[in-house]
This record gives C-alpha cells, structure tokens and sequence, in this order.
RNA sequence: GGAUGGAUUCCCGAGUGGCCAAAGGGGACAGACUGUAAAUCUGCUGCAAUUUGCUUCGGUGGUUCGAAUCCACCUCCAUCCA
C-alpha cells in the first residue's frame, strides 16, 4: 500500500490541489514539504499532534519535512477559525514558545543529518521592508479573491483587522520563500488553512512560473463536530508538566463511542488492518479499543514506561479505586490548623475543585469520597498524623482522584 | 472625521433606579442509570460562612437614602456616511 493509500485509508487527507501529482510526489519521496506550527503557548498539544504524525509519516516514506515555527507570523495571528482576534504576544513570550516547540517535535521527527528541517519564519519575515514586499508580492493578491476566502468570511461579521488580514500574505510569503531555498514543493496543515495556503501555491506560480501542491489534513472532530483535544480547562497538551500522563491517557479513555475508531485511525500507527478489525466491534467492547487508543497515544507522546503507568493506574482505579499512579499532592504544614485539616481544604489544595464553595457542592451533592467511603459531612476532618503515615485517596466524581500526602 | 447602535456572570442573552448575585438557554460540575460511552432524568453553577456577609454587570468619576440601570468623560467594537 502507497503512503498516499494509506493517508486516504486513514481518513487523513481533507483537500488537494492536485491528487495525482501529489501522489506521484509523495509515494515516490520526492516531496519536500513544510508544516506550519504557530508559537502560540509554550507547548505543542493534540491539534499539532495529527501534523506531527502525518510530518513521521510521510518521512519514513522517504519525504523531507521542513518544520517551520511561525515566529513571524506569530506576531500578526490567524484568523482562520476564529471569531475574535488573538491576543498579540511580545517577542520574548514568541522566541520562548519557539524555543520549546524545538524542543518537543524532535521526539518525533528524525532532524539528523539533514532529514528534516527546522525553519524559523522570523528569520526571513521580520527583515522585510514594507514597500518592497508590497511591489514584490503585494500585486499577487486580489483582495476581491482574498475576501471571498471562507476563513475571512465570519469575520466579515465581526470586524477583522488589517492587521489579520495579512496573514494569509505572510503564510504564502513562507511558502515562496521556502520554495526559493530548500525547492519545498508541498504545504501541509489543518483544513481551516486552506484558503492561506492556496494563496501560496498562486503565489509561486504567478512569481516562479512553478507549480506547487497543498494538502490538508481534515481536523479531528468528535461526533458532536468540535474540535477534539480540547477540555473545559483548555487543551491538551504533549508537555507532560502541563497535561500529566495520566490525564492524558484518560482524556482518550474516555473518548465517546462514536469516535474511537476514527481517532485510531487517525493518530495510531498500528497497522490497518488490525484497525479494520476492531470496526466489527461494538457495545462495551468498544471500551477495549479506547484503551487501545489510549494506550498507543501515551505511548507515543510520554513514552512506553509512561504509557504502562498511566494503564496500570487506570485500571487499578477504576477497578478497586486505589493505586500507585495517580496524581498527587502534598499538604504543607501550614496547610493545618490545629495538627487538623477538613475536607474542603483537601479538595481545594488538591486542585480537584476550585474554591471552598466549589468543595461544599461537590460534598452536599454526595460526590466526594475518601478512601472509598462517601463523606456527605462539610466539617469533616483529618489529623495530620494520620495522612503521614497513610495517605488518603479522594475522589470527587466518578473520574477525579487524587492521593494526598 | 461625522451619525447611529453596542460592551452583562465560562459562552449566548434578558434586565432601563430598590423585589438583582442578576431571567432563559448552552456548557461545566455532581447524583441516578451505565461500559471510565451516548441518550435521558435530577440537582447545581460569584466568593466566603451551619438561614448571613462580601465583591461583580467595559473603565474612571458624578447624581441619589439606594445604580447593571441616570449623567459626564474615556477605551474598545459594529453599521452607515466621508
């Protein structure tokens, strides 16, 4: 089976420019393309995720990847997608996400000896000059065409900036320039970037008289068509100081039925076929291919040791409500009063609820045990000396827990 | 630059002087049912406290016994005109 086969297969591949060259490009390793990460946090989370997998894949074909962090357009911000405008970053806060984003995607990608690139847009971007950037490529762009572009047509409604408007001009600039130095003929990314990256592939065709290609990857939705890695308290990130591997192991356990198998083929490498299998499954047998999914993806991001952690503590915990591996915290001594602490404190120390109010809820709705005994009393306490010498595991809701020491 | 409309709690959105911690919906959280799923039903959703207190309605001042609501100025946004 062809690489191309393969991505299609995998349910990978949202929109081409032009199917058969694009085939022709990447079954035979003879693409050069480029994947657009912009430094907007100081961690790569799930979204990114996908481009990093299909950037491995496509490498083991024989492709060469260019990673390129948009430390320049970073300070404009895209719009695509969005319904307000990004909050501008300083300089620092973008070379210090650059610097971090390096960081992680060489656990993925192979950047020795030449296989892979890693480009920063700034180093081209922030030298240009106004007025020269306007003769060179400004004549390129029709605004008539630009503003027809759908990532800018929701934000006809809402007001979009000048400011944002350049985006799209900064992205194709990227390609160009790219294409000038390393003979990158192929851009990939999400599909809400494909308006911005057409307007690269015109770009080079109308300065070069070259064709290029473009290729989106279709976003991972859940059933509920939103964009998945996202939790109520943001995303979920691949630095495992921000998302521990244990939350993140559950964030795919507890994926919904109706998109596991999607997300297996999608973000997985185990082999199709052994996908196609699993498509017979259903009802509770579904939940073995979460943990599949869970597991394989911990795995990849945090490691096998982490990933067999993260398992073991989840069965442990959904099974007897006690183990090893779950998060923990750890009460200071000024965290007592009087050798005591209730259990409002607990829970707001251990992060499992916000504020004291919060707690008291959780408690008066019968939604907080400890040590698997429900406590329904708000004034509920325990002495110091008997956390020390045997830690307590509360648990809030059905999937929060948390040992404290 | 001119005219008009707008900014409300996580989001949408009601509220035009006291009865407002602020309707309704969504989301989140908790309970029941389950398979760590979905759907459904129930509760709950500013902060702190065992029937009470404290801080919120873009910002700053002001009027008033009392302001999310009235006035002034400012900031930001949209629409139309230039």
């Amino acid at each position: 089976m062809t690489v191309y086969d393969e991505l299609v297969a995998r349910g990978l591949i949202a929109q081409v420019t032009d199917e058969e060259e694009i085939k022709e490009l990447i079954n035979n390793g003879k693409a050069t393309f480029y994947i657009g990460f912009d430094p907007t946090a100081d961690s790569l989370h799930v979204g990114h995720f996908m481009a990093l997998c299909l950037m491995k894949r496509l490498q083991m074909a024989g492709n060469k990847p260019i990673a390129l962090i948009g430390g320049g357009t970073g300070m404009i911000g895209d719009p695509s997608g969005r319904t307000d405008m990004r909050q501008m970053m300083t300089k620092e806060t973008i070379k210090h996400n650059c610097d971090r984003f390096k960081e992680q995607m060489s656990r993925f990608i192979d950047f020795s000896d030449g296989k892979a690139l890693m480009v920063n847009n700034a180093d081209w971007l922030l030298d240009l000059n106004y007025i020269e950037l306007l003769r060179e490529v400004g004549a390129c762009f029709s605004v008539n065409n630009m503003l027809r572009a759908e990532c800018y047509k929701q934000r006809m409604e809402k007001g979009l900036s000048f400011l944002e408007f350049n985006y799209m001009i900064m992205q194709s600039y990227d390609f160009y320039a790219l294409y000038k130095k390393y003979g990158c003929n192929m851009q990939f990314g999400g599909d809400d970037q494909w308006s911005n990256m057409l307007g690269g592939t015109e770009l080079i065709r109308r300065k070069l008289g070259k064709d290029a290609y473009a290729m989106t990857i279709t976003l991972l939705l859940n059933s509920e068509g939103k964009k998945m890695g996202k939790t109520q308290s943001g995303a979920v990130w691949l630095d495992a100081d921000k998302t521990s591997p244990f939350n993140f192991y559950q964030y795919w356990r507890n994926v919904a039925d109706a998109d596991v198998l999607k997300c297996i083929r999608m973000l997985t490498f185990l082999p199709l076929e052994e996908i196609d299998k699993m498509d017979e499954w259903e009802g509770s047998q579904l939940n073995k291919a979460k943990e599949i999914l869970a597991f394989e993806l911990t795995k990849m991001v945090h490691g096998e040791d982490e990933a067999f952690k993260a398992q073991d503590a989840a069965r442990a915990l959904f099974s007897s409500g006690n183990a090893d591996n779950m998060p923990e915290c750890a009460l200071a001594d000024e965290d007592y009063q009087d050798g005591k602490i209730d259990i409002l404190a607990i829970l707001v120390k251990s992060g499992l609820t916000s504020s004291r109010s919060e707690a008291r809820r959780a408690v008066q709705q019968g939604g907080v045990s400890v040590d698997g005994n429900k406590i329904s009393d708000i004034s509920t306490a325990y002495d110091k000396d008997t956390i020390k010498s045997k830690p307590l595991v509360v648990k809030k809701g059905k999937k929060n827990f948390c040992r404290i020491i």
